[in-house]
DNA sequence: AGCTAATCGAGACGGTACGTCTAGTCTTGCG
DNA sequence: CGCAAGACTAGACGTACCGTCTCGATTAGCT
């Protein structure tokens, strides 16, 4: 039987460095320099204290990630909602092109996904933590809208999410094409083209 | 000055070999375990030859699998046109699930998108080279079909590919959900809607 | 200054394991392999404990062979005194000779050697509590030797000793040559022409 | 079957500034400080050149030691021999107590000592290429006095030897007492009575 | 009998070095 | 000159121990 260490007695100080170390070097050099060596030794911790506590770089990284959206700003987890779907959807889009344009976020973000690739643990971990949660908020703004009749009730959510954030994700990751606000104007036209409520359909009103 | 080899001169033998050896291995260890030096031994290769004319690991790697594909069966490069679009898309959707389902592609074709996620330059070739050419005849396909006025004909034909393929594509790649072939219908009629000619437009027709 | 640890309070049943625990260790994998951490672990003892109470590694193998010689079969420190010198001193070599070809004092002793070597301090304690009194002992059977005038009276009798037992020693420690009974009596009878009493010499006869 | 280097394509200049960089380290920081990475880093060498060529750290410290005494001064192989065989033994005991005192050997000779102890390999090796060479020069000389008359013709040259030193190195290794001119004497003197010709012998004297 | 201070087992910590592995360069000898 | 072979410098890997530092939990004397 393996030996596990007693959670009790980690130190949060040790933890708060080699996340914080592991994130400023993703920035810095890039997930594939990324070394274990370079991490303890920024954090100021033994290596053997990363390996006590993480099962692989890829786990770091994603704590790290994670770890830092999690702590971040109250969450800014919902989504606005105007009653106008396309305009909001169109500015979240936008805000989304424009974040993706960040230089800052560029190498975590691609760290993030060359780990999900390749280790179908830290996939779960990141769905769970992270893009669950996150989808969620997204669902909840479409269920407005169904509920407002601008959305088709019968859509899965699953995949009208897929449908609207999937072609921007991946020309972002694969570098496929340009990414402009005119891109994701005219990717939420699509999509409300795709979801919108079928001719016979009523919107649904709430009987009183 | 950098000496450059001279191209006249290269072994068609080694070149064979090498690019054997990195495709036996990528699908034996998967991309991370990798190795130049098990590439060369495998390959029966000195290093410095695979050093002499790729330029890293990833190119390679992309260049035994993109070798792959060209020399393949001749290109199963067009797609079906049977005149019924959506049954046409979804046999397509439906054998493109079931690729994704055999093993035998999982680690090259996850390999590959580890390299392009993270190098641009090898992002470029990988298009120019595979992606191109088989986004083209899916296009042919799509043109196809607004000629029969099936598709709406202002419709960008990039984003309706990305529209199509990209929720797929990610559901493989990050493991966000179940890939059956119902999924692929449900995209694919999803899809339909979004490319639906609008109301008042008309098919065009060709002139006599 | 620093804090002394208080030996009123020590608890016994640690040292004891420490100590048990070192001489198992030391003959079933050497001194070099030796880690402070196995005998904590193998004497079910906290490594600070062994910290507190031994300065070093080599003060615990130190201690642990000298307090099972010290603690021994009441130390056959006397040496034979038959009257006979010659035939006294071909039995203690000899049975020195058995006791090295003897495995199981083989690790221990090497151990012992290897710290006192390299450090003084051990070497002082070795001499004090073990070497010193075991001389002593042997000095005592040639002083016996002097007033029956088969020795001379005036050989310094650590000089003498050096001169019968390096050799053995020596021969063992550094592997430079076979370990036989044939050996102990041809140094035995070396070494007595060597002190044998001058010509011109009297045996000293104690007077009435 | 393990891969053996090919010694052909041995570097000489990593050769060499590996066993300089040991030399120096074991001087300044003695035997059990050393480590396989100082080494390393000071001579400028991959660590693997190192495990490459020698088995231990052992290995290399012996082979920077004896390297250093083979290529020396056209060894100073040869005892004196101007007839006075105590005179001439006397000289070179003094000389070997000088020598012993010079911090500049303690540490090298130490740790040649701690290796050797426990390591029968090493020990072997080090006999065949330091000791027997200067034990047979030794005994060369002590032949001349057999020759002359000064030595019984009978003794085990050996066995003779180990009287000789054996005393001397061990009061040096083991600190156990005062290493000075007169013991050099002193030792010498017992020596010569323990190995003069018996009284009923006549020197050898060569027929005509 | 209860108090309190030190020792105890346990083991996490910041580190150093281990011996192995691979990267990418350089060298040697063959074809 | 390209090639197979493989030695080279460099440095990260993951492991083992070092000696120090908390943790509660005993375990003594001392009041």
């Amino acid at each position: 039987m393996v030996k596990q260490p007693d959670p009790t007695r980690r130190s949060e100080r040790s933890r708060q460095a080699v996340l914080t170390a592991a994130r400023e070097l993703v920035s810095e050099v890039g997930y594939a320099k990324l070394s274990i060596e370079a991490i303890a030794a920024r954090a100021g911790v033994g290596k053997q204290t990363i390996y006590r506590w993480w099962s692989s770089k890829g786990a770091v990284v994603l704590d790290a990630i994670l770890t830092l959206s999690e702590s971040g700003p109250e969450q800014s987890t919902e989504l606005p909602d105007t009653g106008d779907l396309e305009a909001d959807l169109k500015a979240v889009m936008r805000a989304t092109v424009a974040e993706f344009a960040d230089p800052a976020f560029e190498n975590p973000i691609r760290a993030l996904n060359t780990e999900i690739i390749n280790d179908p643990a830290l996939a779960a971990e990141y769905r769970a933590r992270l893009a669950d949660p996150v989808d969620e908020a997204k669902k909840d703004r479409l269920r407005s809208a169904q509920r407002a009749g601008q959305l088709d009730a019968e859509t899965d959510l699953d995949l009208a999410l897929e449908l609207l954030y999937a072609p921007l994700y991946q020309r972002w990751l694969l570098r496929s094409g340009p990414l402009t606000p005119e891109y994701a104007d005219a990717l939420v036209e699509l999509f409300l083209k795709a979801v919108r409520p079928s001719a016979g359909a009523r919107p649904r009103v709430r009987k009183r």
